[in-house]
DNA sequence: TCGCAGTCGATTGTCGACAATCGACTGGCG
DNA sequence: CGCCAGTCGATTGTCGACAATCGACTGCGA
C-alpha cells in the first residue's frame, strides 16, 4: 500500500489523474468495465491506491466524455449502450468519415496516402494470420489516420469520442473471422477511389464500408435492460 | 463572504460544481472571460467563495469541453480561438448541419417543422426592431432545433460542443446590423426547402447559409500572437 | 396486516491543509 | 562580465476528514 518516494518504474509519469483516467478508459474501452457496472468512488480509490479527489476529477472527464455516466448522490455506472446508440454512432461515423475524405481529396496531390497503404497491407497478413484483434488495432489505426489526413483538427477530437465508442462497441461484440477479414479486403478499393482522387465512389465505398460494419455489431443487440438510458414518465 | 441560504436569482439549485461549471462556461461564452485570460485556482475559488475541489472538477470539465486549457503546474486559460478554429468550427457546422437536414426529410410526414417557422416569425420581428441580441439568441434556437429535430442524440451531443465555440466566437465578433438581418432573411427558403422535401436544395442552402456566416466571423479575424495554440519545432 | 414517519448506513459532495513542481530570481564563481 | 547552481515564491496536485444527501430498513400505530 506505500507508494517508494521515487519509483522509477513508471514511464510515463504524469499525474495521477492522467493516470487514473487512462487506465480506467482502457477498462472500459475493453470492455473491461461492462456498461451499467457501478463504481463506487471509495472503493475504487483505495483500489488504485490514490485519494478520491484525482479520482473524482477523472471521473467528471470521463462523464464528459459520455463514457461514464454519474447521478447525483446516487452513483456512477459505465454507460448503456443500447442498440440505438450504435446506429447512431455508427451514421455519425459515416458522415465524419465521408467529410475527411473529401477534404482529402480536394487537397490531393498534397497528401500522402502511403501510410493507408501500408496499414492496409499489415491488415492483410493479420487477417491471413488469423490475428483478429491485431487486425481490429490496425483497422482502428487505418480510420484515424484517414481522419488525421483531413488536417482537421476540430475533427480529429470530434471523431475520437465517436471513435472511443465505436472501440467500447467491438469489444463487447465478437465478430466471425469471415466477416473481419471480409471487412479487412473492403479498405484497397476505397484507397484506390481516394488516391485517383474519386469522390463519388470514395464517399459511397466509405459508406457501404462503416454501414455494414455497423449493422454486424447492432445485429442481435440486446439493450441491457437493467439499464436503459431512458425512462417513461407516467 | 457569505451566501444567503437561498440565493433566488440561482434557478437550478444543483451542487457546487454545476453552478461553477454553468458560471464559468457562461462568462466565456459571453466573452466575458476572453481567450488567453488566465484563471488561478486559488484566486477563482475564493472569489466565487468555494474551495478548489468542485472548482478544479469544473475545470476538468471545461477542458474537456475544449473551452479551456491547462498545462500541468502552470495554469489554466481559455483556449485561444485562431482563425483557423473559426474555419474548422462552421465547416464542420455544414457538416452536422447537413446530416440533420437529411434525417429530418427522410422523416418527414413525423415531423413537424411548426416550432422552425415559429422562431424565424420572432426572428424577423426581432430583427426589424433591431434587437440584435435577440436575434442571435433565437437564431442559435433555431438551428439547436434543427439538430433536436434529426432526433439523433449522439448528433445533438456533438452539435452542443460545436455550437458552445460557435457562440463564443460570435460574444467576440460584433457583425454588423444589416449582416444579421440578411442572416435572418436567409432562414425561410431553406425552411420551405425542408417541408417539400427537397434535399438538394436544403442542403445547399444550409451550406450557403453557415458558411457566409462563417466567412463574415473569420473575415479580419486576428489570432492573438500570445496565445497561439501551436508552436514550431526548429 | 398495512401504512408511514423516523432513523441508519452507504455513498457522494465539499473543505482546508499539505506536498510536488516549475519559473524566476539571485548570488557566487570562473 | 557571463554563466550556472541553488533558493524562493507562486501555483497546481493530492490527501484525509467532515458534511450533505438519498434509499432502505424498522418499528410504531391504526
Amino acid at each position: 500500500m506505500e507508494k517508494p518516494p521515487t519509483s522509477f518504474h513508471q514511464i510515463g509519469n504524469k499525474s495521477l489523474r492522467e493516470r487514473i483516467l487512462t487506465t480506467l478508459r482502457e477498462a472500459i474501452l475493453n470492455g473491461e468495465l461492462r456498461p451499467g457496472h457501478t463504481l463506487v468512488e471509495t472503493e475504487l480509490a483505495s483500489q488504485l491506491g490514490v485519494s478520491r479527489a484525482p479520482l473524482r476529477e477523472a471521473i467528471q472527464i470521463l462523464n464528459t466524455e459520455g463514457l461514464l455516466d454519474t447521478v447525483p448522490y446516487h452513483g456512477t455506472t459505465v454507460k448503456a449502450l443500447t442498440k440505438r446508440d450504435i446506429e447512431e454512432l455508427y451514421s455519425l461515423r459515416i458522415v465524419l468519415e465521408t467529410f475527411a475524405i473529401r477534404r482529402i481529396i480536394a487537397q490531393l496531390p498534397e497528401v500522402d496516402t502511403a501510410p493507408l497503404r501500408t496499414l492496409f497491407e499489415q491488415m492483410l497478413i493479420a487477417a491471413d494470420q488469423d490475428d483478429i484483434t491485431r487486425v481490429n488495432v490496425l483497422d482502428r489505426e487505418f480510420h484515424d489516420t484517414l481522419i488525421a489526413m483531413s488536417g482537421h483538427k476540430l475533427l480529429v477530437s470530434t471523431w475520437s469520442s465517436v471513435a472511443m465508442r465505436v472501440r467500447q462497441v467491438m469489444s463487447l461484440r465478437n465478430l466471425r473471422n469471415s466477416d473481419i477479414k471480409q471487412i479487412a479486403h473492403n479498405h484497397i478499393p476505397l484507397i484506390e477511389a481516394i488516391e485517383r482522387g474519386d469522390e463519388p465512389t470514395a464517399t459511397m465505398l466509405i459508406a457501404q464500408h462503416v454501414a455494414s460494419a455497423g449493422d454486424l455489431l447492432a445485429e442481435d443487440w440486446q439493450d441491457d435492460p437493467s439499464t436503459a438510458t431512458e425512462e417513461d414518465q407516467p
